[in-house]
DNA sequence: CTTGACTCCGTACTTGGGTACGGAGGCTAG
DNA sequence: CTAGCCTCCGTACCCAAGTACGGAGTCAAG
């Protein structure tokens, strides 16, 4: 037997305890095994493995919801969870191209801005502030 | 006079009403004019052009708090605010493309996932769930 | 003057993934 | 037996950017 404390968990998977009392709390790792009147926990390799596979599935942009979503599947056999985690994976993938593209175009709107910005600035005033109006000065408000 | 009340100003920016209240309280869009003992608030253009700002801004990848600190600086000249926007949107340049190439990396993970998970689907079990362990069949506690 | 739509206000709640706190009790080496 | 670290528990808090609520007051049209 391990004897894994709660301390020695956290430092094995690379998270924090509390981390693991929350994951607890969310069903995620199994409840361990404790002596009676509440001694402290101890875990063996099953949590261990658990730990390990939610930071897997974080890597891939799984969310905990997900990740409690599988769990649950994985009782009703292979073939649902299987295809659960399959679909839940595409998701994710299409999600982080959407995601992707959005962030590139913001990226190109910076450019496009931060290129104005150095282009007109040799020429006159900054046009960003003047599309601001011309009241800009303290104008907005006592500030708590 | 437009004596915009807040919902028509609401309509004309696309935001909702209670976001323009949110606005007013962080001390992003000013106190509006309101007639003693406390009427209706009525808009002019200024707000209008500071809400389409802000959604500019938003666009750019800017937070609130980012705003908020650019339309303080706008009290202190046009070289500080130029400065400072300038600053801020290289900042938020350098973050976009480190969370693109996070994605990037996310998204091909998801791929090779996938990909195995096809290929060695053909074979046997699910080596996903082989991976969580035997012990997995509703094993993991009592959910609340 | 009434109706009905709009607005007032403060406060609490949402999502995600934890972190922080703090006093009490357990566990173990010396 | 005791020092000292570890763990127990519930609860509250963090971030951002709003959203939701609900009873009361206001405004314009008819």
């Amino acid at each position: 037997m391990q004897r894994r404390t709660i301390g020695r968990l956290a430092r094995e998977a690379g998270v924090g305890v509390e981390t693991i009392r929350f994951y607890e709390r969310r069903g995620i790792i199994p409840r361990p095994a404790r002596p009676l009147e509440g001694g402290y926990r101890h875990y063996d390799d099953e949590a261990l493995r658990i730990l390990k596979y939610v930071r897997l599935a974080q890597g891939l942009g799984f969310t905990l919801k997900d990740v409690e979503q599988l769990l649950d599947r994985a009782s009703q056999g292979q073939g649902a969870f299987c295809g659960a985690v399959r679909e839940v994976a595409e998701a994710k993938l299409g999600g982080a191209r959407a995601e992707i593209a959005a962030l590139t175009e913001q990226a190109e709107r910076l450019e496009t801005f931060l290129a104005a910005c150095r282009t007109r600035s040799l020429h006159g005033p900054c046009p960003v502030l003047a599309e601001l109006g011309p009241h800009l000065g303290g104008h907005h408000g006592v500030r708590a």
